[in-house]
DNA sequence: CTGCACACA
DNA sequence: TACTTGTGTGCAG
DNA sequence: CCACAAAGC
DNA sequence: TACTGCTTTGTGG
């Protein structure tokens, strides 16, 4: 079952196709009847719309395989042996940036939310338990997992694979409080440390084990007792050279134990050789699937092994990301500000072609995306509208607006804009008049929306450089962010870096270089 | 004068400055006394608002210069070798490419306004004489320029340099119906000839040549004669196997003559090998001067043997368009469609600050460009305005409207508010009320605007696919283009390719798809 | 897309 | 007195 | 820059 | 009955 499905291979059985392998998933599933949960989960979903447009996507990733191979086998020996000398040339580069000096520690509490749950209500213990409801569970604790139930998994199919499974519903104040009571742990260890999630993070333990004179395990035995001195929950840790690396790490022992990589070239490469790449973070089911039919790579060695054909068909920055995952290297730096960079509110509701009812739901939405923005006191200028029709298809559509948008109003307004715009699909179809053609398309199911989100995205993915000019005040005010452009940085002008409406000074004043003005406002 | 001056020769007299050069341009100047040219256009500029604007820009020129030294100073060995197999790789695919199958000619009419002038006045036939006014000429006769006068000259420092010189003004109106007399000709040799011009042309000259049994010379001769008989103007001609040596080809015995270069590997390389790069249409002032300060290329030739460095120095593009000039590969097909990508209008006048003045010249310039448009039955999204100050910098600013603009009023409408927007300047740099900041920044003459230009793009770099939807009627028409966005084109949408409000069909019509429609509308 | 530099007639 | 006008391209952000 | 897809928890 | 909600990053136009 986890043999290489190739294109050409056996024709799998319809439950093994592969948008449906829950069990494919990282974590550990050992002891299961991976067959038996399989089938259930298929005959479960099977004729469901989720499940259609789960196949209409494996048949677009079916045919974006296709292409990366017709274009693998176009590739000249030439190609070939040019793309090879530049892959031999960048992992020589990337080697020289390996840095074997810092140690990270990678914790991950086991089956939060689940393990919470259990110390508020001990009855739990000891019986399958998940937490979330019919339509989705957030984890599982490990009696559950034995009868396949997984995270991200619908509840109600887990309660097929599990007839007597208990649903605890989410309780997120719970577990910040216990994530709170974790990460005063984690200062201890490194006060810079890096929360990934309520119940991950990352640790540069360098110095703690220098100062203390401890190995590294041993630093991790320690840190995962006091967590649960602390809290009562276990966790599981690893420890790697680098950030990658300990991700990876923390997942061989799950549950409640640890797994400690040297830092040592050799090791790194003998651990990082055989390891399947679906364990590495960032490479999901899509590129799994694609490196797997595409190019025959399922192992971390084997990125490197094929390292000319990735350098010809990915882009420099993706290329070099998979050949740095073939030679273990990853971060190991502690990135200075983090700063927030989306913020965003999004509801499921049964699908609709009630336009009213539509409209009502964007204002709720909206109403929560601004309160939640007032709390953190933000606001931004591009604003995206994500729609999922009842056939699953998802659509985003954004505005980027000239001034800051932060009142619901104004989020409604945009967001009432790009929602307006999609909506009368089927009459830009059918013509105006065409109610015939109306229903009959909406009885396919496949224009009525029942999703909404709103996202404002804070800034773009490029910094984003403002001029400073004085007012009769010489005050620097929200008015001046107005005219938003983003320019290359010269140290010619006086800049500002802004996320949302935070800002940080950037470069020294020069005032008599002020009148080199290249702005403009909108005021 | 003509010897390379690197950033750390001999410093050259003053007069020397690159940007006085006027007599280091193509066309053949025998006999003139160039250093006394050259003195006598710097004294003539010296110490003007353009000439320092020239000195800025040669400084920053220097400087990316030096940048490019820096960066190739840095290339490692293995860099160097590294881009060189790239280099010679890329060489390899282009030297492929080499078509060598057609015959391009082309035509250029000699000193042509200059010609039409003395036609219409035979008065002036031997007398030095220029086509423009005292702002700027367009072209001067021979006579004329064996007193150093050129085109693109401000006419008062060409009467410097032969104050007998008469000026005629210009009258496109003759130029245009001599130009369509030219055509006449052509179109016998070449019925989808490319006019580069009013007095230009590129004929492929392949098919005539064969049904005639004429050797391409003989043809370029009868051609030239047919020319002179049709308008008794005199015309070169140059002959070869591509447009780009063509054109070459062409300057080679101006006035009244013409050069052929065969259709042959070993004549092309030997012709290229040391033909000056500055010869080459495409390579101007600056790249000239980059490829000769910072790489010591100078000759065609050169750029082949430095080509590792230009690939490592050089944009993709870039690279590739230096390494098929020093193979002599250029095109050789004639492109199907060439449909205008965008129309302009733009006037200079003298420097104010006055900002009713500026609205009033910025609405004349809408009027101006509206009903060119009208003309061509044209519209576009992207406006840009381009502002120069009384020191010569230059600026634009655009804004893509949603909607196709073609009126006037929307023209001065989006126009306006660009113009508004960079207006307030020293305002906003000195505070509302500080008229002192006002006025000495004024009279440091760096702020007053005399040149304002309205440019429509018809539409962006990327090519815009329109998905069309049928209403009532079945009908497309202005208002279903509204919804204006940039896809990647697939096959499995109706598409318009949408230039300005030309439409072309695309692909065809898939009726049972229209349901998987993208766009919005915003009508 | 936007801003800008470059090129050519 | 006084250094254009119209169009296209490429690059970086 | 902007829109969108992919990924992770 | 019934397949989330929130955030970041990469890629191409």
């Amino acid at each position: 079952m986890e043999k290489n499905e190739t294109l050409s291979g056996d024709k799998p059985r319809p439950w093994q196709s592969y948008h449906t392998v829950y069990t494919n998933a990282k974590a550990g599933m050992e002891g299961v009847d991976k067959e038996k949960v399989q089938r259930i989960i298929y005959e479960t979903s099977k004729g469901s719309k989720y499940f259609e447009n789960e196949e209409k996507k494996e048949a677009v990733l079916r045919q974006k395989i296709e292409n990366m191979r017709a274009q693998r086998a176009k590739l000249s020996a030439a190609d070939l042996s040019h793309y090879q000398t530049v892959a031999d040339r960048r992992i020589l580069e990337l080697e020289a940036t390996r840095d074997l000096s810092r140690i990270w520690l990678h914790v991950d509490m086991d089956a939060f939310y689940a393990a919470v749950e259990t110390l508020s209500n001990p009855s739990l213990k000891g019986k399958p338990m998940a937490v979330g409801g019919m339509s989705m569970i957030s984890t599982a604790n490990y009696e559950a997992r034995r009868f396949g139930v997984r995270a991200a998994m619908p509840g109600f199919i887990a309660r097929k694979l599990c007839p007597e499974l208990i649903f605890v519903p989410t309780d997120f104040k719970k577990y910040t409080y216990y994530s709170e009571l974790t990460r005063k742990v984690f200062e201890k260890y490194d006060p810079n440390f890096m929360a990934a999630s309520l119940d991950e993070a990352h640790l540069d333990i360098t110095e703690v084990c220098k100062e203390r004179g401890m190995s590294c395990g041993e630093i991790a035995e320690e840190l995962r007792k006091c967590v649960n001195e602390e809290t009562g929950l276990t966790c599981s840790a690893g420890v790697a050279p680098n950030r990658l690396l300990a991700k990876v790490c923390s997942d061989i022992n799950k549950p409640n134990g640890q797994f400690v990589l040297t830092n040592d070239r050799m090791a790194v490469m003998t651990f990082i050789s055989s390891l399947p790449i679906r364990k590495i973070g960032g490479i999901g089911k899509v590129t799994e699937h694609i490196l797997r039919d595409a190019f025959g790579i399922s192992t971390c060695e084997e990125m490197l092994q094929k390292g000319g054909l990735l350098c010809a068909l990915f882009s420099h920055s993706t290329a070099d990301f998979f050949l740095s995952v073939g030679l273990g290297i990853g971060k190991t730096d502690t990135p200075q500000v983090r700063s927030r960079k989306s913020i965003s509110s999004e509801r499921t509701f049964s699908a609709t072609d009630d336009e009213t009812l539509l409209y009502q739901k964007l204002a709720d939405i909206a109403e929560m995306l601004c309160a939640d923005m007032k709390k953190g006191g933000l606001c931004g200028r591009t604003l995206t509208l994500k729609l999922k029709t009842a056939s699953f298809e998802v659509r985003s559509r954004a505005v980027t607006s000239e001034k800051y948008i932060c009142s619901s109003e104004d989020i409604l307004k945009y967001a009432s804009k790009l929602l307006k715009a999609e909506l009368p699909i089927s009459l830009r179809l059918m013509g105006k008049n065409s109610h015939y053609g109306l229903y009959s398309l909406l009885s396919e199911g496949e224009n009525e929306l029942f999703c909404v989100l709103i996202h404002v995205f804070l800034s773009g993915s490029f910094l984003t450089y403002w001029e400073m000019y004085l007012d009769g005040e010489g005050i620097l005010n929200e008015h001046n962010l107005m005219p938003c452009r983003t320019y290359k940085m010269t140290n010619h002008f006086i800049c500002f870096q802004a996320y949302a409406c935070l800002i940080s000074m950037k470069t020294r004043l020069v005032p008599h270089l002020i009148q080199h003005k290249k702005l403009s406002t909108t005021s």
